[in-house]
DNA sequence: ATTCTAATGAGACTTTAGTCTCTTTGCAAT
DNA sequence: ATTGCAAAGAGACTAAAGTCTCATTAGAAT
């Protein structure tokens, strides 16, 4: 438990590692750890010293649009309307996905291919659940407590980058058809949980 | 369009390398070429002249459990209760992908994170539609066209292995609960896409 | 049985991931 | 300004992916 302060020339170089992992993924194509060890104009032994692999220097790198914020995208919107809202969220999530379609390709095959048998789990980052929530807090209150966090599990397989693999890959749907498959989705299944509480 | 048919020579080994592929990926960690090669007994040269990557191979190794079988599945059963019939294909399909869980991680990093600037697309195998669309078959003159297609895309999500990872690396849950989940939500979505066509 | 060809085996070679060691440099406290 | 330490640089080294070449062998046709 020996938490250290790291140095400004630390946190300094593992910034620069970051963005410019970030940079060379934004043109599409894995790069290697040598490329962003220059990219970033750092040798390469500091780049591992940093991050001991490629994987968890490309997990971290920054995405591109500021990811829909939760708290702001719902900050003027007292609506009720969890339907509309939980597919406002989608839609938004939605445009960062296939804007950073490539990064998020291979952050995702990263976490998903490391072997099981590795210690903890290197924190894959969850954005979607902090988003469903926060469409669903204005209408919480109309949901059983198990039938709310079945439905936000639910929503988390549509939402996020997992979505976009089985559409392009598996079905061959372009962006656009996947939103609207989504939308329809997401409103079936809000209503759906709704429904369930009704009748309960 | 040249094409020459295959030797039993050339057959017999590929089928030796998928089968030593399948049994070390059973075992949990991506195995290298030479460990295929090996384990098939046969060199390592000869190992990539069959299968340029070693991703290819992996791709195409076959899964344990007989897949679930869309048409044995439904065979014996002419019921047109189409919520209880997908239902029963997810689980079906829940149960190969959970028993091959390392086998699929392996395959499912290996086809995401194929450099997107390639040629073609290294066909990914697609199991799920088929199923998807024995289980609405009985019922499918209840759904107007449009509807029928985006439930099918829709529950395209929900099956297969893509959502054992957001259940596992996102959310936490094991196999119970993600079941528990996902048999919910396939049920909303057919009872939601027969309501549409009713109110058409 | 002999011969011809295509598949296989063997092994060198390149590139990248990742580890390790040793030297140099930047930075901060005195 | 000097000193001391941690971070950065430089480069050797191993392991695996993937390519290539050349020798060998298995199998089919004669």
């Amino acid at each position: 438990m020996t938490e250290r302060k790291p140095s400004n020339q630390e946190l300094r170089t593992r910034k620069d590692l970051l963005r410019a992992a970030g940079r060379l993924m934004k043109k599409g194509c894995k790069p290697t750890m040598d490329e962003v060890a220059a990219e970033a104009m750092v040798s390469r032994a500091t780049a591992y010293r940093h991050f001991p692999r490629l994987d968890a220097l490309l997990v971290e790198a920054p995405i591109d649009a500021a990811v829909a914020d939760p708290v702001g995208l719902f900050a003027n919107d007292p609506s009720d309307d969890a339907e509309a809202r939980v597919d406002r969220a989608e839609a938004s999530l939605h445009e960062v996905v296939y804007q950073n379609e490539a990064q998020l390709r291979i952050m995702l095959a990263n976490s998903i291919g490391r072997d099981m048998t590795d210690d903890p789990l290197p924190a894959r980052q969850n954005r979607r659940l902090p988003l469903i929530e926060a469409a669903l807090a204005t209408a919480r209150h109309r949901f059983r407590e198990d039938d709310y966090q079945r439905l936000c599990a639910a929503l988390a397989l549509i939402f996020g980058p997992e979505s976009m693999v089985v559409f392009r890959d598996v079905l061959g749907f372009d962006a656009g058809t996947a939103r609207t498959v989504k939308s329809w989705a997401v409103r079936a299944l809000v209503r759906a949980a709704l429904e369930d509480a009704k009748s309960a």
